[in-house]
RNA sequence: GCGUUCGUAGCUCAGCUGGAUAGAGCACUCGCCUUCUAAGCGAGCGGUCUCAGGUUCGAAUCCUGACGGACGUACCA
């Protein structure tokens, strides 16, 4: 339910009945238990602009309002609007939650085609660290636009183009020969093999350069040679997304060679548009306010990652037509997004209504601050960190004890993985930071593992009680009636994180939810034999429906719960 | 140099479409298990929201500047 849009809607009512028309109506959170459920803060700068004192325009609107769904509106400082949620009409609302299959969220009526693009590993190496932020945050937006009923398109822009690949198909040729194909297992030693022969061998150094020219002018040798390995390199990704448990398989590729035959069409079509200029030989696009220009084509006529994103983006708009695309890439590139974006908006690549969106985000850190590297300083490889993640979680579980062996084997690896999903997704995307296994695999605070905790928690009771739960949700206390609150904000919760693309929105939700739940639980008995059926109906809902809203913000974040910890 | 971005409790982070006394978790001090999972709950301690101006009835939030950090800065992606 839009909960916060049906207050919303109550209080233009009051205003259209008073003859003042605001701006916008927003109401927003109360600041403090005593202030009721919900303020509206705008009547100060309506009396402003209206020259009259904002208490009697406060007073005149709060007569005005009639609804069973509020209990009591107050006036209370300078002109704030105090809105209490009436309780039989909340009860029933989270009643009709219980009953319903899909929290009584309805799919978008009017659905936008939203592309995600992210995860973009590059082929020439393994995945690692850098990588897991895009793919994680990018299959939660995604899991999220669907659930909210957009048309969701997932695409993995790969890099399996330019110079490198060259050197590494020679080698590929070379040891393919050697019948010492095993060594492709190891995609960066591979790579580090492959350069090494190119730095000490000019002949190999020579061939790797005629390699480039051929595959990219469809040499069909080369180009199956270079098929296998991109084929190889994807299967190494793919592992990686299975242990991750994301939703990218092949169907969603579309790497930057995709585009190839693009390339000298998008030129051809930005000097249509005059735009394009040429300075020391490239062909180049100024933007306003900003010396350096994107480089469209080098001098020597090559093609650059930027003419790459602007194809895509031609692409995405002219045939796959999309309203929003989002890019889930490094905060870092930032400025060449703000560019291309630019440039395929004033050219006309990109109709002027598609929203394009950098989803920037910050770099992992290692405790100390500085980014996470391993011991000798290389990059750590994603699918290490994921192991460790899972051996990690073993020795928390353990502590606990009395599972049995292949349940443990289980528990790990969704708590593993689990964990290193929602610490990075807890936090504000933009900002760097702290990757602390200590942190991620506590319990305390906004954390997974609290999260699954109550999860488990409210499991046990319902396995317990394991019959018919019916009735209807009567609130009995202040801590309920919160919790009901909570509950029936999730759509608007949801919307939010959608609008600002903006995943830790939900696992605070979640978070706060949670710990409503625990204070409920530990002051309200539900399978108790004093508890009077009704009651006990009325809070088996409350905590089930609670179990379902954490599964389903977990689920949409990709991560999984477990019955039992 | 220029640009982007960040600066909130000892630490890790929320809050930022301007609203009432700035919130969590960790750490520290205390209290609560014969009763649904104590990996929990409650209480306390802890703040010049980097600094200085400005706009406003009202600023952690918006604007300007300073200081400090990160990142970027034309033929790599």
């Amino acid at each position: 339910m839009k909960f916060k849009s049906l207050i919303n809607d109550t209080l233009q009512e009051a205003f259209n009945k008073i003859n003042i028309a605001p701006e916008l109506i927003t109401v927003s959170d109360a600041s403090k238990p005593e202030f009721g459920d919900f303020q509206y803060n705008g009547i100060m700068a309506i009396a402003k602009k209206l020259g009259s004192n904002p208490r009697d325009i406060a007073s005149l609107l709060v007569d005005n309002i009639h609804s069973d769904m509020i209990s009591k509106v107050e006036v209370a400082g300078p002109g704030f609007v105090n809105i209490h949620i009436d309780n039989s009409w909340l009860g029933n609302q989270v009643t009709n939650i219980f009953k319903s299959e899909n929290f009584t969220i309805e799919k978008n009526q009017n659905p936008k085609t939203v592309l995600i693009d992210y995860s973009g590993p590059n082929m020439a190496k393994e995945m690692h660290v850098g990588h897991l932020r895009s793919t994680i945050i990018g299959d939660s937006l995604a899991n999220l636009f669907e659930f909210l009923g957009e048309n969701v398109i997932r695409q993995n822009h790969i890099g399996d183009w330019g110079t490198q690949f060259g050197m590494l198909i020679a080698y590929l040729e070379e040891v393919q020969q050697n019948s010492n194909f095993d060594e492709l297992k190891n995609l960066e030693n591979f790579y580090k093999l492959a350069k090494k022969r190119f730095d000490e061998d000019v002949a190999f150094a020579n061939k790797a350069r005629e390699y480039v020219v051929k595959i990219q002018s469809g040499d069909k040798h080369c180009l199956e040679l270079w098929q296998k390995f991109i084929n190889i390199s994807l299967s190494h990704c793919d592992e990686v997304y299975e242990k991750l448990g994301i939703n990218l398989t092949k169907d969603n590729v579309r790497a930057e060679s995709f585009y190839n035959d693009l390339l000298p069409i998008i030129i051809s079509k930005l000097e249509a548009s005059g735009l394009l200029k040429i300075s020391d030989g490239a062909k180049c696009v100024f933007l306003p306010n900003s010396e350096t220009p994107i480089i469209v084509q080098k001098s020597d006529g090559g093609y650059l990652y930027a003419t790459t994103d602007l194809a895509a983006i031609n692409y995405r708009n002219d045939i796959l037509k999309v309203d929003r695309v989002c890019y889930v890439v490094d905060a870092r590139q930032s400025e060449h997004f703000s560019g291309v974006f630019w440039v395929a908006k004033e050219s006309g690549l990109c109709k002027q209504d598609v929203l394009l969106e950098h989803i920037a985000f910050g770099t992992m850190m290692d405790k100390s601050g500085k980014p996470f590297k391993t011991r000798d300083g290389g990059t750590v490889k994603l699918v290490d960190l994921l192991d460790e993640a899972i051996v990690r979680a073993k020795d928390t579980i353990n502590d606990r004890a009395n599972f049995a062996d292949e349940e443990i084997e289980k528990l790990a690896k969704t708590i593993g993985i689990g964990a290193v999903k929602y610490s990075d997704l807890s936090i504000n995307r933009e900002s760097n930071y702290i990757f602390d296994w200590d942190k991620m695999l506590s319990f305390d605070g906004n954390t997974s593992l609290y999260m699954q905790y109550a999860y488990a928690r409210i499991q046990s009771i319902l396995n317990k009680f394991d019959s018919e739960i019916f009735g209807n949700i009567e609130l009995q206390s202040d801590i309920e009636h919160k919790l009901a609150i909570m509950l029936l904000g999730f759509e608007d919760i949801l919307n939010r994180a959608a609008n600002d693309a903006t995943p830790h929105t939900i696992t605070s939700y979640l978070y706060d939810l949670a710990t409503i739940f625990m204070r409920f639980y530990e002051q309200s008995p539900i399978l108790k034999d004093d508890i009077p059926t009704d009651i006990k109906m009325s809070r088996l809902m409350l905590s089930s429906i609670t179990a379902r809203t954490i599964k389903k913000g977990l689920e949409i974040l990709g991560i999984e719960v477990v019955d039992r910890l």
